[in-house]
DNA sequence: GTCTATACTTTGATAGAC
DNA sequence: GTCTATCAAAGTATAGAC
C-alpha cells in the first residue's frame, strides 16, 4: 500500500501504472485484482485514505509536539520545507496532485479527497480553537492555513527552492499569533 | 492552443491525449507534429506558457480596476470563486495540476512551470511594493497570497463549494491590509 | 486463493500518400 | 506542406493454470 500511495503521490493519478505499482510493491500483478475488485480506482481510493490519515498523524504529532500552536504551525511548514530538500522536492503532500486531476475527471475519487481535506481541516479547527482562537474565527484560519501548506509545496516543488515555504511559513506563524491575540481568551 | 490549455488544466498532462488535442482542437493528427516537432511536452510548455500569461494578464486587470490593492486582492479571490461556481469546478489554475504532475517527473516541463509562477510571483510583488508594503516584505507577501489562492482552488474543487476560497479570500484581504497598514509609508 | 499469460484498448510517434 | 494509415509500447482488465 505504502508502494501505492507514494507512485501516486510522486507521479499523479494516470501517470503511474497498475503494472509498475504491482512490481515496485512485489506484490504480483493478478493478486492486485484480488485485494482490489475495483481496481485502479479502488486502489487508489485505499492508498490515498492510508497516506492522507498517515500525513494528519505526522502533522498532529509535530503540532502537539510544539510549547504551543504558533510554534506548532511554524515547525509544520519547516518540516515540509525539510522533507522537501531531503527528498529533492519530491515528497510533499500526498492528496493534492491527484486531488486536481480527478476534481473533474473521477467523481468518486474526487469525494474521497474532499474527506480527507475536510478531516484535516477539522483537525486544525479544533487545534486552533484550543488555542485560544475564536470560535467562529478557527475553521477559515484552518482552511487557510492548510491552503497556504498547499500552495507553499506547489511553488516550492516547481522552483526546487524552499523560499516560498519558509517565507509563506513565517508570514503565516503571524496570522496565527495575531489571531490567537484578537481573541476574547487570555493569550 | 485553447483547446490544448483547457485539456491540460482540466485532465493534467499525462491524462490528455495528443489524439483528443487534436479532435477538440480541430486540427488534424498529423500536423500536431509539423508545429511541435518536440512533441507532446513542447506543446505543453507552449501550451502552459500561453495560459499562463493569460491568467497573470487576466488577474492583473481585475486588480488594476480594483480603487486599492485589498479590493484588489478581495476582487482575484471573488472572481475566482465566481468562475469557479461557472465552470461547475473545472476552471480553476491553469498552472497548478500540471505543475504538481511534472515537478518530479519532466524537468524540463517543471522549469516551464516555475517560470510561470516567478512571473507572477514578481507581478505581485511590484504590486504590492508600489501600493506601499515594505520593499523586503513585498515578495514574501506575494507568494503568500498566490499560495493561498493556489491552496484555495484545491480546497474549493475538491469540496465542490467556495466556502474555502471565500473564506481565505476574506482573511487575505485582512493580512494584505495589515502589512500595508504596517509599512512606514502612509495607509 | 495465487499468480502467469493474454486480450483489448489507447498512448505517443512516424512513415509515406497526396 | 497537409494529412491518413500504421507502428511499437504501455495502459487496464480478465481468463485460466496451479
Amino acid at each position: 500500500m505504502g508502494a501505492a500511495a507514494t507512485l501516486f503521490q510522486r507521479r499523479g493519478y494516470t501517470g503511474s501504472g497498475l503494472k509498475q505499482i504491482s512490481a515496485e510493491s512485489g506484490a504480483p500483478f493478478g493478486s492486485l485484482y484480488h485485494f482490489f475488485p475495483g481496481g485502479k480506482e479502488e486502489l487508489a481510493a485505499e492508498a490515498l485514505r492510508w497516506s492522507g490519515q498517515g500525513y494528519q498523524l505526522l502533522v498532529e504529532a509535530v503540532i502537539d509536539n510544539s510549547p504551543d500552536m504558533v510554534a506548532g504551525v511554524g515547525a509544520a511548514f519547516a518540516g515540509a520545507a525539510e522533507t522537501l530538500r531531503q527528498t529533492d522536492y519530491a515528497d510533499a503532500c500526498p492528496i493534492a496532485t491527484v486531488a486536481l486531476e480527478v476534481a473533474s475527471t473521477n467523481d468518486r475519487l474526487r469525494q474521497v479527497t474532499a474527506e480527507i481535506f475536510e478531516g484535516w481541516i477539522d483537525a486544525a479547527t479544533e487545534r486552533l480553537a484550543a488555542a485560544g482562537v475564536a470560535a467562529d474565527r478557527a475553521r477559515p484560519l484552518a482552511m487557510l492555513t492548510i491552503a497556504a501548506l498547499e500552495g507553499g509545496f506547489l511553488l516550492s516543488r516547481a522552483a526546487k527552492t524552499t523560499e516560498a515555504m519558509d517565507a509563506i511559513g513565517a508570514l503565516m506563524t503571524d496570522v496565527v499569533r495575531r489571531a490567537m491575540e484578537d481573541a476574547p481568551a487570555p493569550g
